[in-house]
RNA sequence: GCCCCCAUGGCCUAGUUUGGAUAUGGCACCAGCCUCCGGAGCUGGGGAUCUCGGGUUCGAAUCCCGAUGGGGGCACCA
């Protein structure tokens, strides 16, 4: 049940049949007023040229008419209309808004918002991040991002499963698996989970592979015989892969995400998948050979740059990641409806090969690719090899330590495990939103001040909210539910109208989410949210209001937490009773 | 060299896709608010020629062209 939406029907239709009467065509599109001047505007500019008035007059019309319209039939949720300065400003009757908000949430609870379920299956791959060490915060954005968006779309009514794709093949692979079996003893393993520990391995490996020849030969000659079907080093390479995955979920999992596939690179070499798409790429106008290498020429699809070739197969005949990529995503579409990817920007290019190869092998659905910008540090990009890394792991148990070190000092009454338990939720809940709260094509420099911030534009600040709430009805008891339709009647203070107003946009939010693939709104909207109960919670007392106002204000309340529940945990964040 | 993305108070950011009335919040700064439901909060104040230059339009932060600055990319790597 979405409360606006009702309202908005109502404005469609009275201003639509009105139009209709003079012959316009003109289909009617609101926008937002300013506060205080309605909840829905039209602008009559557009209509001077049509009608040959001035737009002041065509609102003042217009308005009169809607007036006459508004007597004759029985739209209850239009309050009135008003001629402003060539808008049109339709306002919704308050006490409807109210009742019709409170009752919907009342009535569904956490479900309110909740969109219809829809028949269409997506595929949602994201983080996707080469198993040879621990994620940085360079590309946390990935997981965060993707967890985030899933959980938005599957709440607005998606069949939605996510994917991670595990990079088990290629040269990466190899390196680290050489680099286990070679380097044993010569390098110092690292502390802790699986990922940290061998990651050195994949590094020195890395480098020696750069500066010896040999060592090159040596993985080069291992990659082919992995690729051409060797069970041994097949085994062995995806054992380590695997090894360094299981530290990497962890990782994820401290973070509140979850994914339900881990779809295995190598699945599609053995399949005999990759085979097929080379074979039927090779039949496409745009192939062409050099030295045994097979490639597309895709100048002809507007790609340029210094290279215009996107190469499928090495010399040797082998595949390379984008093929058994393009494996992959016909596996995926051949599944879903619809496949949505996450990338990091640095795969723009790639995504657009991608997409003219899939055409070229006769797909026509594309997937939807959304990419963010990196996050950097103040002194430049995130490197391994330099060692200019900030790790997520790090990152977390900073978090944490700061958070536990914060419910400390304010609430030495809580039992040491509700502290620790409450400094995660808070911890994991300020680096979700501190990723989310911003457009993700917009780069970041990582600062630890702002990554850890609990105050103003933060999870903590919104989940104090929560707690201060739950606070009020933990008190309260289970008194105030008793009061139903009447309590819009006693709910008069503009803090709480404005309070309502924010509820009642809540599930035309989810929707606008899902539907334009943009989720840091939804971090906006309860940062709003929270602030709006904040200025409520100041003004208007609960506990020691009066009969009827009190229960009243208790509903709002409970209204409130019950949203701004959901919101959190659309974003992957925890609200806490109390912290 | 070529292509793509980004640019909003000292700092971070919303609004840009679909042009519309006074440009959204936060941090920092200044001044206030706990005998009162939790001060991780609230109120008030100062601070923005929306990078620059053209154009389209009744109207541009928003659309178009150009420039500048920052980021990314242009492998028989992933």
């Amino acid at each position: 049940m979405d409360p606006l939406e009702l309202f908005r029907n109502e404005t469609e239709s009275i201003l639509g049949s009105i139009l209709g009467k003079k012959g316009i065509d003109h289909r009617p599109e609101f926008g937002d007023a300013p506060k205080g001047l309605g909840d829905a505007a039209f602008p009559c500019f557009p209509l001077a040229k049509v009608l040959k008035m001035a737009p002041v007059k065509i609102a003042e019309e217009l308005a009169e008419e809607c007036k006459a319209h508004l007597r004759r039939s029985d739209f209850r949720l239009i309050e009135k209309v008003e001629a402003a300065k060539g808008y049109l400003n339709f306002y919704y009757n308050e006490k409807e808004l109210m009742r019709l908000t409170l009752r919907a949430i009342d009535e569904m609870g956490r479900d309110y918002g909740k969109g219809k379920q829809r028949k269409e299956r997506i595929i949602l791959e994201h983080t996707s991040a080469n198993p040879n060490g621990p994620f940085h915060v360079g590309r946390a954005r990935n997981p965060i991002i993707g967890d985030t968006l899933a959980r938005i779309l599957r709440f607005a009514g998606c069949d939605i499963v996510t994917e991670y794709y595990v990079n088990d093949m290629g040269k990466q692979a190899v390196i680290l698996a050489w680099g286990i079996d070679n380097l044993k003893g010569k390098v110092e393993k690292g502390k802790g989970k699986n990922d940290h520990r061998l990651v050195p391995f994949y590094q020195r490996a890395s480098a020696l592979m750069n500066e010896n020849p040999d060592v090159l030969e040596e993985i080069n000659a291992m990659l082919k015989r992995y690729e051409k079907g060797d069970r041994k080093i097949g085994k062995e390479v995806q054992h380590y892969c695997s090894l360094i995955l299981e530290g990497m979920k962890h990782t994820l999992r401290e973070m509140n995400i979850l994914l339900d596939n881990y779809v295995f690179e190598s699945r599609y070499v053995y399949n005999r998948d990759v085979t097929g798409v080379i074979e039927k790429l090779r039949q496409s106008d745009y192939s062409r050979e050099e030295h045994g290498a097979y490639y597309l020429e895709l100048e002809d699809f507007g790609i340029q740059g210094r290279e215009t070739r996107f190469f499928y197969t090495r010399k040797d005949g082998t595949s390379l990641y984008t093929t058994r990529d393009l494996a992959y995503h016909l596996d995926k579409l051949r599944r879903g409806d619809r496949v949505i990817d996450v990338l990091g920007e640095d795969h723009r290019l790639q995504a657009r090969q991608l997409a003219i190869a899939l055409g070229e092998l006769g797909e026509e659905k594309k997937p939807e690719v959304i990419f963010y910008a990196f996050v950097s540090l103040p002194e430049g990009k995130m490197s391994t090899r330099r060692g200019r890394v900030v790790y997520l792991d790090n990152l977390i148990e900073e978090a944490l330590e700061r958070a536990y070190k914060e419910v400390h000092k304010r609430r030495p009454d809580l039992s040491e495990e509700d502290k620790r338990r409450i400094a995660k939720i808070v911890g994991i809940g300020a680096i979700r939103y501190n990723i989310i709260r911003v457009q993700m094509e917009k780069s970041m420099v990582f600062r630890w001040e702002e990554a850890l911030n609990f105050e103003g534009d933060s999870a903590p600040f919104i989940q104090y909210t929560h707690a201060r709430a739950s606070s009020i009805l933990r008190k309260a008891g289970d008194e105030g539910s008793v009061l139903k339709e009447e309590a819009a009647g006693y709910l008069l203070d503009p803090n709480e109208l404005a309070l309502i107003r924010a509820l009642a946009r809540f599930p035309g939010l989810v929707q606008e989410c899902a539907y334009r693939l943009k989720i840091h709104t939804m971090a906006s909207y309860l940062r709003e949210t929270a602030r709006l109960f904040n200025q409520f919670y100041r003004e208007c007392p609960v506990l020691t209001a009066p009969e009827g106002e009190r229960e009243a204000r208790l509903l709002l309340v409970r209204a409130f937490r019950s949203v701004i529940a959901t919101g959190l945990g659309l974003l992957g964040i925890e609200a806490p009773e109390f912290m």
